[in-house]
DNA sequence: CATACCCACATGTGATCACAAATGCCAAAA
DNA sequence: TTTTGGCATTTGTGATCACATGTGGGTATG
């Protein structure tokens, strides 16, 4: 027999498992930039033991999602303002390129899928909900780019989010906000009119513009 | 005492080792693409146990270096055509912003630096030796955008050339090449003249024959 | 000759242990 | 009060083992 069910069981390693909770946790915020964390205490935190914690955080280094000292211990990396311009300034090329691909496979359910999101985001900024605010925010963003069919670009740009997510999430708490939604208006403006240089100065503008949030004052 | 000695010696983990042993490995074209690798086969290759070279396999293949397949098997990956354009697009998009970010600060000793490097690159093309060949460009490249002072950049475009290296070691064999160094001049011709809308296009172009060595025929 | 089955071996996974080094805290001294 | 020294604890590292599963090859069967 080819298959022992028609279940297509697939169990899931630990390792991966782990992994994918602490990468979680990281890309939404609920990890702030500095906090420590130990091998042993990411494994008993998962019900796991040391090894497969250990794999998740090399996989998670080689991202950039957590920094290692030369003593091995694992931080959620604190970014300077030098970094934090440079993973912006590459997130300002590749994102108008994905949603310059994403354009032409854009229909009225993606559209309508984003205007809803963008609900979310308006919600949560009222709300001040920073965590609720950055998920929709990405969730947003990675809406749009599923449609470039361009995998190996958008990884690329959710690294950078990682990267970032931290040192977000903390500025975002002390940080008057801007209303992003307004940006996203416009992209989705772009998107309907079918406009691809609007649509590539919006998405610029919006990350843009999140960026100053960090940087300035 | 703050130091134990001037020697500053520190101790690189077994795991470290592995990592950046295979990581040149793949980098330079030395384990062609498809090829299965095993976690006891790298302990016993760098004299380490199972624990760290899984470690190096992990954070591989969080790069992209390596794929793993559902059961767990490790081989080096077979890229698609569609993979190659996108990645390639990822270097059109990238590199020519680290070029262009390295413009302001390429003194004379880094232009004879590239120029000695070139002649390097065209005595591995008449010689017929891909390895070199492959390691001597991506040292062109690393040296230029060195100087553009943006780690995050620099390291993204390297993942890239990581993920593309055993594909193009294949293919670079069975495939008569273009003569890089012409391109490659064209750049440090930009570089001499300070002409950076010249230096943007001369690396787009060489990043766009290089890919189509890949694709075409 | 092609296909399906089966088994021995290879391989990934995860837990545990011993060890060395770093960290942080507390006490003692200036 | 501030600083220095040392010690107990925490922590990362690497090796090893048992186990389940996947893989590949050989054989039998159609």
């Amino acid at each position: 027999m080819l298959k022992k069910d028609g279940h297509t069981e697939k169990t899931i390693p630990h390792h991966e498992r782990v992994y994918r909770s602490l990468r979680g946790e990281l890309m939404h915020g609920e990890i702030e930039a500095g906090m420590a964390l130990t091998i042993r205490g990411i494994a008993q935190k998962y019900g796991a033991s040391m090894t497969p914690a250990r794999e998740a955080v090399r996989r998670l280094s080689a991202e950039g999602a957590v920094s290692v000292s030369s003593t091995g211990r694992v931080t959620a990396p604190v970014l300077s303002t030098e970094r934090i311009e440079e993973l912006a300034s590459i997130r300002a090329l590749l994102e108008p390129e994905l949603a310059s691909r994403a354009l032409p496979r854009a229909h009225m359910a993606l559209i309508e899928r984003l205007y809803t999101i963008n609900s979310t985001i308006s919600q949560a900024i009222v709300k001040n909900k920073p965590v609720a605010y950055i998920r929709a925010n990405l969730e947003f963003h990675r809406t749009l780019y599923l449609r470039a069919q361009a995998p190996a670009m958008l990884a690329m740009v959710e690294t950078v989010w990682l990267q970032l997510s931290p040192t977000m999430t903390v500025l975002y708490e002390k940080l008057q906000r801007r209303d992003a939604s307004d940006n996203h208006r416009m992209v989705i403006s772009a998107l309907k009119a079918g406009d691809e240089p609007g649509l590539k100065l919006a998405i610029r503008t919006d990350v843009t513009q999140s960026l100053r949030m960090l940087t300035n004052e």
